[in-house]
DNA sequence: TCAAAAGTGTTGAAAATACACCCATGG
DNA sequence: CCATGGGTGTATTTTCAACACTTTTGA
């Protein structure tokens, strides 16, 4: 036997929600879409899925291809498979999504995507389902995030807990007080304190952290409490 | 434009995780495979996308074709898309998992499969990367179930407090006291007493609960502390 | 009458929350 | 010297965990 008879076979794509921090805000990069159908129009960063290479594989080549980055923080999300999803011939999807350092993304990698950094707060229309994708993975971000310390993904090495606390928040768009967040945070033993201070924020300055990877790696899968009142969370 | 040129195609499958729970043992739905490769094997359920379904149609149907049952607890569980995980040829197949209350299971709808429910503890050699399903189907609706009322799924509309904890325990390999335990649900505030007792498992009976179905579809989405001690395990 | 499972309450410890003031520094 | 953001401590409340005895009833 060759190959199962009477099956069908589609192609096989990958969509890639990228989310970055900007500081302010949770973001995800955009590209102006390259080929027919809806060239032109804003669309995640995806693509299809070779002969020889599993579905990882495929969103991690891509993912190089947009942002010239390698070892992101990247999970499988949920795989779409609606019949007419793509108007053009049958694909099933799967949906990858990425945490960086929008601070080591260089925009130069790829100007010819044209790719942008928007909002979630301001998403334009995306091509095919992909508005229910980036839906699903910012569900799934925040559920995460609440239990696993994956937001430290979107940092440099070294941040403050003001930054930290800062994007906890609009994660979650919320207010947290900072004396339990502190406590909170520094109890789950993930982060060193640097002798150095970030002088960028305040005239103080705020006191650099790292991520202890020991402690990182160990407690990573366990249920960690990283927001306040996560039982009143509905995700 | 009609179709994508020069990419790739492939059979698409879903794959069933079925659980039960039988009083004693959690267990998954097993079938000798009926067609080769590897004919006569032990394997989930599974089948081939058609072409005008989706993959939650595909897993329905699938399902119903084993169990006689619709309308189960179903989740997207994984997909897998190594090249080489079907030695036929190249085959992408989305894991399903399924919970089902046993009794309502009928084995002769399809006896054509040989079904046969196997402990967890105790899974025979599965085909392809089938054992790597299983075991990713474990360990989420550990994760799940902790956080979430999804283990009423694999019980009959009526149960008692003790079948509920030992299902539990069963999940968790653990001992749970069955004073916390009760309060901890009851608090979820899920559980609707009923006049009638259970007479099987004991002389004094114990009595049933049902589920408030309105209070069950609100709560679904929070995070419920359904087991003790949550933060210590690792999933 | 007794074995076997069901059912229930309290207490101490730990964790989570609410809340306000001082510190350091560059301009 | 003052405006700005950084950093910390305590009291209260809530939640969690540990623990043992009484009830029911069929055999």
């Amino acid at each position: 036997m060759i190959r199962y008879s009477k099956q069908s076979r589609f192609t096989q794509a990958v969509d890639c929600i990228i989310f970055g921090f900007d500081g302010d805000n949770l973001k995800i990069l955009l590209i102006q879409r390259g080929f027919e159908p809806e060239m032109g129009k804003w669309s995640l960063m995806g693509g299809f899925v070779e002969a020889d290479e599993s579905l990882d594989q495929a969103s991690n080549r891509i993912l190089k291809q947009l942002t010239g980055l390698d070892g992101m923080y990247l999970e499988q999300l949920h795989t779409f498979g609606n019949p007419l999803r793509d108007p053009v011939e049958r694909t099933v999807s799967t949906a990858y999504f990425a945490l960086i350092d929008i601070n080591k993304y260089q925009k130069q990698i790829s100007t010819d995507y044209h790719p942008e950094w928007f909002s979630l707060k301001r998403i334009p229309k995306l091509i095919f389902d992909q508005q229910e994708m980036v839906e699903m993975a910012q569900r799934r971000i925040r559920y995460k995030a609440a239990l696993h310390p994956i937001l430290f993904e979107l940092l440099p090495n070294r941040f403050t807990i003001p930054q930290l606390q800062s994007l906890y928040e609009s994660v979650y768009n919320t207010t947290i007080d900072k004396r339990n967040f502190s406590k909170r945070i520094l109890a789950t033993g993930l982060l060193i304190k640097q002798a150095e201070k970030d002088k960028a924020g305040s005239r103080r300055g705020a006191f650099y952290y790292q991520l202890n990877m020991q402690n990182y790696y160990a407690k990573f899968q366990a249920f960690l409490n990283l927001i306040p009142n996560p039982t009143n969370l509905i995700f």
